[in-house]
DNA sequence: TTTGTTGCCGAAACCGGTTTCGAGTGTAAG
DNA sequence: CTTACACTCGAAACCGGTTTCGGCAACAAA
């Protein structure tokens, strides 16, 4: 042992990188050889294979991702666009969202690229320039819309991608979703069997594909009860606090309000529970709120929010494994997933305290 | 125009990428020349150079950033590595923060690759895996600790990095922070001037830089309002809504309580709520409550919680602009900024309803 | 005219990998 | 004892860029 050998077992961790090329020095091959022999190629010795894997581990080899990536085309990237100003819906699950994503990717020597922009023409921006600089390989794509145009440019540019949430019209590609539709028929039969009759709906944005399905949800839960369909008790486009404040006053001021209020996302009864509070009314008794998503606000609400939760993190695994697979067997069938929403039963629905007839005089009394 | 233009113009959008040697096929000059024309380098005629340009642009051409990267050692990306288990401290900030991450490295050119870990060593292993497969070229570690060992090892691996929060102990870096310990200080005195004279101390996790800040300038408040340092008002450890609880516990069963808490983090603060409520105290009232971190469910909390607010998308824009500089001029002076943090009055503070004396009565015959 | 400079660009090496091709073995079949 | 055929590996091209080197032309100085 020289000083040499003592130099390099010494402080200086990897001044340089180990390449492919100090690998194969070491042991008398070509470059070609270990790299085949590390990537079980066929024509590799059994042995040779063996004590090649050795040799790298004990270097400490590990492939530059960027090197591969330019002669494989793969850059074992996922790409993930979110669009800020939606990203109030969003932003309570990012955080458990991206550990799903990212451990999942982790798991099969992936990598996660995150970027965002605050307009939808700034996602398909920034989305462009994603795939020209082979950033990343592939999309997940959060919050379908009916007519998504992310996904028009990613079939066009023959990108692979998968969505979260159904697939938009006329499109038929791999996605993953959870049952958004069953939890609000299983919210009207829940209320039904407190003992409501009048139950009003808030529907989120048009655009969205999960908007549809949570109102058909809503309207079969009715059919379900035997329950007829009124349109005055829908209010449409309610995804914010704000609309959600504004979406209850408009049924409650209604000649005939409804005792219960199934919500499509949370951050509605959050605004549902602000005009009741100004209307004097109880959450819970006077008028009973459930709800779909499962934000952690909803957790210290007064009272306490009844919703349905999506495991958010378990939609990041499973997304992004299904576009791994998508992405290595690009003409496999499409995957498709529903997995089911949980209920979390909390204190803002039960029995219906007062009649239809109590709360409109309760609302004039509050505002008149 | 043959039938072959036709089909290039056609429905088919580029089947297949435009490289650099397309560029200088179609310009009759050697990719080299092209390459040196789009980086600026001196030895280009500048009307060459601009035909470059203008060709490039024509034709679409963005140059591959993976290909680049081999040759370069820089894959404009820069890394960030969540930490799970402290995620719940982390969580309602992502989306901002990332936000402005994202942003500010999409001006320059670059991109952002996260993952998550649910342990320190997790957190390690990925960072090395992203050094190793070179997929990032530098990192924004969050939430600096007193010791530790993402730093040592990025300094040991010469990897740039900037930490957000002040440098860990016995290192120099670049840093970018908000100034907790002033808004702590600013609280105090706040209490002080409404009238409290007796005011605990919820203190963070020891390990964490800022807790110690934070602590100071608690300190440093009540020694500028002339009032006594007393051990027993400080409660350690208390980062969850939990420990919150609990620490409230401790602190409003002394002989003599504090009739106001400065929290360190809002969920602690959060917790200081329930443990109140399950006494019958009001808080605003009978306690009041300064808190730091501006999370959204302090607005919703019943009193709204009056906080020190931390612009997050501000942080990561100038976090990632010090990143990138640092990792193109390797060799400048140590870039540190600290901002103040915005306070944001709300309903949980006020004039002490009653004096030390009534909230332990108030607190025995609650609970005994 | 000769000799330097300088400006500009082509040629080729290079980065760290992957993949194709073909040649040299050993073994089984004819 | 050939011949065919795997098996195994070296050699070299290739991926899409960047960077070094050197040569040619134009122009200035001698």
């Amino acid at each position: 042992m020289g000083e040499n050998t003592a130099d390099q077992n010494s402080l200086s961790k990897r001044p340089t990188k180990v390449t492919i090329q100090d690998v194969a020095r070491s042991l008398n091959m070509t470059k070609g050889t270990v790299s085949r022999a590390l990537n079980n190629y066929g024509d590799i010795a059994a042995e040779t294979r063996a004590r090649v894997r050795a040799e790298a581990d004990r270097m400490g080899y590990v492939p530059m991702a960027l090197a591969q990536a330019i002669r494989t085309g793969r850059a074992k990237s996922i790409g993930l666009v979110i669009q800020e100003d939606e990203l109030g819906g969003f932003a309570p699950f990012l955080a458990d969202f991206l550990a799903g994503v990212s451990t999942a990717a982790s798991k099969s020597g992936w990598t996660l690229t995150v970027a965002t922009a605050n307009t939808m023409d700034g996602v398909l921006e920034v989305q462009s320039r994603l795939i020209s600089e082979r950033k990343a390989d592939g999309f997940i794509l959060p919050r379908s819309r009916v007519s998504d145009p992310r996904v028009d440019k990613l079939v066009q540019a023959n990108v692979p991608f998968v969505v979260f949430g159904r697939e938009p019209k006329g499109i038929q590609c791999d996605w993953f979703d959870v049952a958004g539709e069953d939890a609000m028929h299983d919210a009207v039969s829940r209320l039904v069997k407190f003992g409501h009759s009048r139950i009003g709906f808030l529907k989120a944005g048009e655009d969205y594909v999960y908007s549809g399905l949570r109102e058909r949800g809503y309207v079969q839960g009715l059919a379900s009860a035997g329950l007829p369909f009124a349109s005055e008790l829908v209010a449409k486009d309610v995804m914010t606090l704000e609309q959600g404040s504004i979406a209850a006053r408009k049924l409650l001021s209604l000649e005939v309000p409804p005792t219960a209020i199934v919500c499509s996302v949370d951050r509605a009864a959050l605004g549902v529970y602000r005009t009741a509070s100004e209307a004097g009314m109880e959450i819970g008794k006077d008028l009973s709120v459930i709800s779909y998503d499962g934000i952690p606000e909803g957790e210290f609400a007064v009272p306490a929010l009844t919703t349905y939760s999506v495991n958010r993190r378990h939609a990041g695994t499973r997304l992004t494994q299904i576009l791994i697979d998508r992405i290595r067997n690009s003409d496999a069938e499409a995957f498709l997933e529903l997995v089911p929403a949980q209920l979390i039963e909390r204190a803002s629905d039960g029995p219906p305290r007062c009649s239809s007839a109590d709360l409109a005089k309760l609302w004039h009394t509050s505002f008149n």
